[in-house]
RNA sequence: GGCCGGGUAGUUCAGUCGGUUAGAACGCCGGCCUGUCACGCCGGAGGUCGAGGGUUCAAGUCCCUUCUCGGUCGCCA
């Protein structure tokens, strides 16, 4: 006789007929067919099985277990009647001689059905989000997300990286976004803080000679959230490179993602290393945004000139105005009008828009403060038959409104996205300084970190006022894929010369990069080797992969928009003796 | 924090101009059914229409307040 073992609910196959087995799982679904002939559908993490109730007291037996509840059933293996091409195991079933309950469901009704379970309002399968994971559907975006990190580890060590584990409880950081603070019990009044990134850890490391680093690094900012940003909590492929440079940096990244998005990717990658390179400005000129999705083939052409000759204030007034032509002249009055509306929601105002029918006239919108222009807007890409929105308004806002309008534009109109592959850009030369919104000064455009492409005499050279600060350019970069912003880098600043005379441009001096930065400055006087990395965002490149819109669906336990895991009850209050011992009086605030 | 859209049975949703006892599908419970596999057929239970207030002879429906979920903008060096 064939020895007894315990196989998954995938295994079994018509090479098994005749053996005796045990299989374990959660009873899915019971079909009686009549009162001595029933099929029970057993499902584990691998798939699921039948299992054949042929006599009154077996069918009895099923009808009596709770659905979801575990069980193990041990019988014999047997070649099916009618087979079921749709799961692997649909040739065979078993035949049950023992069936046990390892785990009794307490409840006929669940929250929602199991193998539907997307479907059912997002707040209740996070509350029950482990039996949500229970649906295949869902489980297997976190299967993908394993084998991406598991890859993406293995890749880094094989270019020679080392993974390196740094602190969790660290020093709250000057700039950049919230931090999440843990009171020190210890030193009253006194916190860490959660890091945002290993920033300044890596670049340490760099300085102790670990001259390639990367870490799976869990970052905290307490943000809020978006579709494509989880609040709290995220991951990313922390990395950092000593005596290197960006292209040092492109290269490993361009070496280390294809295959993985090759592998695990939904669709199939267009772009071949080396990746497009565009500077900050192009994209913000041709696409209107510093993200774009290169499936689109859409782009921003300017109108500013033109627009100053025409009769329509708004245009006269506008500091910017940007057309964005595709086709569509098809479009009905009411489906532009929705058109304008999405990009309105998006961009904060109403876009302008016009057509040329066939004939070359301008019909339609703003068309009669435009007739007399037909041939410069032809020369603009706004052909007969065509649809133009016109984004007008400051710089900024001119810019932001035509990076939506191509958004909207390539995804609502025909023929101008190829959703289905993924289209990767860098975007280079930042700029190193703009003036800020607020305060009207020059500021730090992105992070102080970055090395100004020109170095210190370029710094030197804009103090004395021969340039304009807003020209210096910083080896910062970004890596873009399908609109979505996967990653910046940069390659580090490891003068503290330069450093110095970076923050002195903002109003800042030497002393404020002791304080800010006491270790990194430090570590610098004392023999810095250039160095350069960037960090993929783990959970936005798995999204990517899976082809799912919500961030939330590629998270094991995710918090919901709030900021709160409805499942463990975070955050919650604590007992005031915790309280206590940490220093913290809680404060009604107005 | 601003704007937009939701909240009706366990779940997903419908609910007309304010008008009889608030419906459907799935799920659940009971019965029938000897090859189902989204089994099928028959029957049944199940509702504080998110909460509070108001208008009205009459409110799921209109008004106000509030809670809550999602999207988006601000924010995220």
């Amino acid at each position: 006789m064939t020895q007894m073992r315990t196989h998954t609910c995938n295994e079994l196959r018509l090479e098994h007929v005749g053996q005796q087995a045990t299989i374990v799982g959660w009873l899915e679904n019971v079909r009686e067919v009549g009162s001595t002939l029933a099929f029970a559908v057993i499902r584990d993490f691998y798939g699921t099985t039948q299992v054949v109730a042929e006599t009154e007291e077996m069918v009895k037996c099923f009808r009596a277990i709770t659905k979801e509840s575990t069980v193990s059933v041990s019988g014999t293996v047997r070649e099916r009647d009618s087979k079921n091409p749709k799961i692997p195991t649909g040739d065979v079933e078993v035949v049950p001689e023992k069936v046990e309950v390892l785990g009794r469901c307490h409840y006929n009704e669940l929250p929602f059905e199991i193998n539907r379970s997307r479907e059912a309002d997002e707040a209740i399968r996070l509350k029950y989000r482990y039996l949500d994971l229970r649906n295949p559907a869902v489980k297997k975006n976190i299967i993908l997300r394993c084998g991406v990190v598991a890859a993406i580890r293995n890749a880094m060590i094989d270019h020679g990286f080392l993974e390196i584990t740094t602190p969790i409880l660290t020093a709250s950081s000057p700039e950049g976004a919230r931090d999440y603070l843990v009171p020190a019990r210890k030193h009253p009044g006194k916190f860490y803080a959660l890091p945002q990134a290993p920033q300044q850890f890596k670049q340490l490391l760099m300085t102790s000679g670990f001259d390639r680093y990367f870490q799976i690094a869990p970052c905290f900012r307490d943000e809020d959230a978006r579709g494509d940003r989880s609040p709290g909590e995220f991951y990313q492929l922390d990395m950092e490179m000593a005596f290197a440079s960006q292209e040092d940096v492109f290269a490993v990244i361009e070496d280390v993602l294809p295959p993985i998005f090759a592998k695990y990717g939904t669709y199939d990658i267009a772009s071949k290393p080396p990746f497009q390179r565009i500077s900050y400005n192009d994209a913000m000129e041709t696409y209107g945004t510093d993200k774009p999705d290169l499936r689109i083939d859409l782009t921003v052409k300017d109108m500013t000139q033109l627009a100053k000759t025409t009769e329509f204030g708004p245009f006269q007034e506008a500091a910017a105005v940007k057309l964005v032509p595709c086709s569509g002249a098809e479009l009905t009055r009411k489906q532009i009008d929705k058109l304008c509306d999405d990009v309105a929601v998006q961009a904060g105002a109403k876009p302008y828009w016009v057509r040329m029918d066939e004939n070359g006239a301008l019909v339609g919108g703003v068309a009669k403060f435009l007739v007399g222009h037909e041939d410069a807007l032809r020369d603009l890409g706004l052909v007969p038959g065509s649809l133009g929105l016109i984004a007008a308004g400051t710089k900024d806002a001119a810019r932001k409104m035509s990076g939506v309008a191509v958004k909207m534009l390539g995804a609502a109109v025909p023929g101008h996205m190829d959703e289905k592959r993924y289209e990767f850009c860098w975007i280079v030369d930042f700029p190193m300084f703009e003036i800020g919104e607020e305060s009207g000064q020059l500021e730090f455009c992105h992070n102080p970190f970055s090395m100004p492409n020109g170095g210190l005499e370029i710094l030197e050279k804009a103090e004395k006022g021969e340039m304009d600060p807003l020209d210096i350019y910083a080896y910062q970069y970004d890596l873009v894929c399908n609109g979505v912003e996967l990653s910046s880098g940069a390659v580090r600043n490891h003068d503290p010369d330069i450093m110095v005379k970076a923050f002195e441009m903002v109003g800042l001096g030497e002393a404020d990069v002791k304080a800010k930065f006491p270790a990194m400055y430090n570590a610098f006087c004392y023999g810095a080797p250039p160095h350069a990395g960037i960090a993929p965002g783990i959970d936005r490149m798995v999204m990517l992969l899976a082809g799912e819109p919500s961030i939330r669906e590629i998270i094991p336990f995710p918090m919901n928009k709030n900021a709160q895991d409805v499942m463990m009850g975070a955050p919650s209050p604590v007992e005031q003796k915790q309280l206590g011992e940490l220093h913290i009086a809680v404060v009604e605030t107005p």
